[in-house]
DNA sequence: CCGTCATTGCACCCATCGGTTCAGTGTCGT
DNA sequence: ACGACACTGAACCGATGGGTGCAATGACGG
C-alpha cells in the first residue's frame, strides 16, 4: 500500500512546507534572488523569530539554503526542486484520469489536457 | 508574482491534504475504484473515527467526494485535480530555474566557486 | 571599547492535528 | 421486530504548528 511512495517522509516534510501562503511567498520572493530574514519578514509584518522558524521549516524540506554572512542570514532557493512533489502528482493525475475514462466519463469536468 | 495562486485557502487546503502519508494511500487506493470507510480503514489498522476524519479532510480539499449508500459511505475521486497545487509548483520550478540560468551562472562566473 | 543591528534560543500561548474511546443513529438481513 | 453492521458525534489526549515577547549572541561602525 505505501509501495509508489518515495519517502513518506521528505512528501511529508515538502508538502507540508508548501501548506501555507506565507511560506510559499517566500519561496516567490526567493525566486527573484536572496534575501536577508528581515527583508522576509518585513512584508508580512511578522517578528524576525517567526520568520526565521518558517525559513527553517522551508530548510528542513530542502526547499530553501540559507547561509550566514556577517550578521545576516541570506537565504536562498534550495536544491529540492520538487521533483518529488511533483510526481506524486503527476501520479495521481494519472489515476485520476483512469477513473475518468472508466465508467464516470459523463460526470464532471472536461480537462484541459495537462501533464 | 503571487497571480498564480489561486485562493491561498484552496491551496492550504489541498497541500496539507498531501502532507501526510495515510491520506496519500487513500488517494491511490481511491485511483482503483470506489471504497467504503471500512476498506479505506482496514489496511491501516484504523479505527472507523479515524478514517472518517482522513476522508473529510481530503473531502474538504476537494480531492475526494463521498456519498451516503444505506450503512455505507462511498468514497471515491473528487473533482479537484491538483491542477492548481500542480500549477504552482511548475511556477515554483521556473523560478528556480530562472535563479539556475541567471543568477547562478552569473555567480559562477565571477567566484568559479560552487555556490 | 561601545552602541546598534540582525538574528536566535527559550519559554510560552492557543489552535489544530492525528488518533483514540464510547455512546449513539440509521440500515440491512432474517 | 431484532440484532448485527457501518458509520458518526462528542469528548478527550498528546504532539505539532504558527505566532508572540524577551534576553542572549555576534558582527559592524565609529
Amino acid at each position: 500500500m505505501v509501495n509508489h511512495m518515495v519517502q513518506h517522509d521528505t512528501l511529508d516534510r515538502i508538502y507540508s512546507a508548501l501548506a501555507d501562503s506565507t511560506r510559499r511567498d517566500i519561496l516567490t520572493r526567493l525566486g527573484e534572488g536572496p534575501a536577508s530574514i528581515g527583508e522576509l519578514a518585513e512584508p508580512h509584518g511578522m517578528t524576525l523569530t517567526g520568520m526565521t522558524k518558517h525559513v527553517r521549516v522551508l530548510e528542513d524540506a530542502g526547499l530553501v539554503r540559507t547561509e550566514k554572512v556577517g550578521r545576516f542570514r541570506q537565504c536562498r532557493l534550495g536544491e529540492e526542486r520538487l521533483d518529488d512533489a511533483m510526481a506524486w502528482i503527476s501520479f495521481y493525475q494519472r489515476l485520476w484520469e483512469r477513473r475518468l475514462d472508466g465508467l464516470e466519463a459523463y460526470f464532471t469536468l472536461q480537462k484541459g489536457t495537462d501533464q
